[in-house]
DNA sequence: CATATCATGTAAGTGGTTACATGATTGT
DNA sequence: ACAATCATGTAACCACTTACATGATATG
């Protein structure tokens, strides 16, 4: 699944310009399983609309550039079903901060310790961010997908956090003979 | 953190060849939190190999193709620890999985119950093979780091586990108009 | 008899990212 | 004044994957 599938997803929820659907990628819930750079949006909106799966309207705006503002054709909402529908290939994770706990070892105690309090920290902000309700992301959503995948990505933060507060100890074990 | 520094990760363990890295990036513990094709390795190894970070030994063995032993020299290990220390990018996470569920409405009911089951059934195969002593292969790593990490991705298995089974009315809620 | 495992390596292709180019407007 | 936000797009680059090339041995 590339950026086109990714962009024609975000359009299903509604009309938006290439700049509307990276920040959705980057502060909204998609942010949590996926990502892209303007880079690959831009062209792969473009290629969509020569496809005929959306249809851009440029958009004058009041003291702002303007924007292009793309939404999903009847084709379009078809193609991305048909995509969702494709055989799924397996979650990639790549996680430096596991890799280099892996290696607890050959570092120096206090460096593990600042790494998996920064863990912890963020996990923190990002669990208060998915809970506190009010002007979060996430809540533009309605339906069962989003609150699903919203539980599911609760889940696991809250697994990850109580995991690293069971395992205080951790942090105190005898320093690495580091670099 | 790329590839090459993935192999003097791995090669902090023990001496290993181009083939063995592979498998143990495939099937070990390394399998839940990086991924690296054979294309990428010996190239890498063969760069580390110039750089004088890792020294090759060829092998000869019995009705096997020869292999190439790798290990770390002294300036290898160094380089590993000085790695591991810089600064830590941020989790890549890219769930097609979620993505999909993401926009359960958009699919045929039964559709979204396969993807679900199956998810489970990977689930209850990981978490089995994790926590089955015996020959698992995380069981050849010894120390504090690998417990650690091996915990970590235990407790993140078992709350997407518990999550799906708190969920299964998701399953049934009503049908989409499919494509 | 076919398929899987063991074993190394290269070349072509790909799906992205980073940086650049451009520029008004708003907040600090 | 300086940085951030809004807004689009391109070009150069990059790390990595897939497929190819080669071939013995073991397994079902």
């Amino acid at each position: 699944m590339d950026v086109a599938t990714l962009c024609l997803a975000v359009l299903a929820h509604g009309p938006a310009s290439g700049y509307e659907i990276k920040k959705e990628l980057e502060d909204g819930a998609y942010s949590h399983f996926f990502r892209a750079s303007f880079g690959s949006i831009y062209p792969a909106l473009a290629r969509l609309a020569q496809e005929g799966f959306v249809t851009g309207r440029e958009q004058e705006q009041a003291k702002r550039p303007d924007k292009k503002v793309y939404r999903l054709t009847p084709a379009g909402k078809r193609e991305l079903s048909r995509r969702l529908q494709a055989p799924i290939g397996p979650d990639y994770i790549r996680s430096e901060f596991l890799l280099v706990l892996f290696h607890a070892e050959l570092l120096p105690a206090r460096h593990r310790r600042a790494l998996i309090e920064e863990r912890i920290r963020q996990l923190q902000a990002c669990i208060a961010e998915m809970t506190g309700g009010g002007e979060a992301a996430c809540n533009r959503y309605e339906g069962s997908g989003p609150a699903f995948v919203h539980g599911y990505g609760l889940a696991i933060y809250k697994a990850e956090l109580d995991y690293l507060d069971s395992q205080r100890r951790f942090f105190d074990l005898p320093g690495a003979n580091a670099a």
